[in-house]
DNA sequence: TTACTTTTTCAACATTTGTTGAAACTCTAG
DNA sequence: CTAGAGTTTCAACAAATGTTGAAAAAGTAA
């Protein structure tokens, strides 16, 4: 077993400020000098405590991602369970899904909200979409597809992959919080408010995902 | 009427160079060196034709913008004339939003994949996201919205600005072409082939919207 | 105290950054 | 051809970048 080392208050300290900064302006529009003046610590500090700049970006990721994991795991197998020996449903799936990560009041604190929108930018960058997420979120998100297709046996499994994926691609810009649905609603939706956003995207999600069990309904085309 | 300048080849050449190194690697993580390097062209000439390096990141979103946008507009209001004096179909208003860039076949050029890699990058910028998008694709997308009214009267708008919430972040993810989604799916689902999610998206969002409208099957908790 | 490790600061490094002004080149009009 | 405008190159600038090593400070254990 590794020995505990002292814990330094100036760490942390450098990963909450790197983690407002990244996620504001990615990873390359940030300086190790912007960290360190957010955080009030020398510049040095930051490669004392975590290597180059490069490894403190994993380090931030890499904080919140099992928290997060945890959360919805448990949530997910509370929902398998409680159905068993039936299969859960899907909206019960989905719902434990987001639920946890996007109600519950720590969304209101500024720390998550950096890392929600930091996990908006890693997702859909080119460069690290691909790996990261895979890296912190992939066995999760295996176990969810293994509850949607207890779910929806009848669904091929390409249908609920790209089913994930608008489901990804739903809940990462709802991360971002960029006021843009602000602006197109004219105030009526509100980005920055999780909470609210959550039941929206539940119900949409699950309608997108049940629609491939066979409600192929707008697929018959009516005459005029 | 300004008059017009003379066509430089190298102008185009370094919006094209702009484009691929912006679309991976982000404003911030491309130098002027490394475009004017990938354009065998000379650094400063990108400061002679584009101004600072901001305007050209500008110049080249904004290149491709309206072609985007005009195919989009004629195929919605195509749907809608077709429709009229009916209300046009939620199926026929999504698919008019997403076929036209996606299945047709310049999709396969590098210049459209890269520009398309690029809104993904701008759409979940907190710095960006709200404002640029906002610019460049607003008017479009109101129209959408009204159609949507027109096919969806009784749902409200804030479910139908929530609603388009999931389907642009569906959207802009599949833009990204990560390949997160091959990985995942083990090879199955493949990123880079957007004609072949194309019609998985149009009827996971198409169900979504139409789901708004009162299908509320999910809502009644069976009893165990 | 002393001896020791961990943490923090300071100053500096070699590169790289966006931008600029002047010179050289290319093209077109007359 | 010449004149002039548009284009391209070259060299260089000041500022900022990530990283480093040595010194100072703070903490810990005897």
């Amino acid at each position: 077993m590794p020995v505990e080392k002292r814990k330094s208050d100036k760490r942390e300290l450098i990963l909450n400020a790197a983690e407002a900064l990244f996620s504001r302006h990615g990873y390359d529009g940030v300086t190790l000098r912007a960290i360190a003046k957010e955080a009030v610590v020398d510049v040095a500090l930051a490669n004392y405590h975590f290597g180059p700049k490069r490894d403190l970006f994993d380090a931030v990721l890499m904080r919140r991602a099992q928290i997060l994991n945890s959360w919805r795991l448990e949530a997910l197998e509370k929902v398998i369970s409680e159905a068993a020996p039936a299969a859960p449903k899907v909206h019960d799936i989905i719902n434990a899904y987001f639920e946890p990560i996007l109600t519950r009041p720590h969304v209101q604190e500024p720390g998550w909200k950096n890392y929600y929108a930091l996990i908006a930018y890693v997702n859909n960058s080119p460069e690290w979409g691909g790996k990261l997420m895979t890296q912190f979120f992939d066995p999760l998100i295996q176990r969810f597809i293994e509850a949607l297709r207890m779910a929806l046996p009848t669904v091929e499994d390409k249908s609920l992959y790209w089913g994930y994926h608008c489901l990804s691609g739903a809940l990462t810009l709802a991360f971002a919080q960029t006021g843009r649905i602000d602006h197109l609603s004219e105030g009526l939706c509100r980005s920055d408010n999780l909470p609210d956003a959550c039941g929206y995207i539940v119900d949409f999600v699950t309608a997108g995902f049940e629609q491939f069990a066979g409600n192929v309904a707008h697929k018959e085309k009516a005459m005029p």
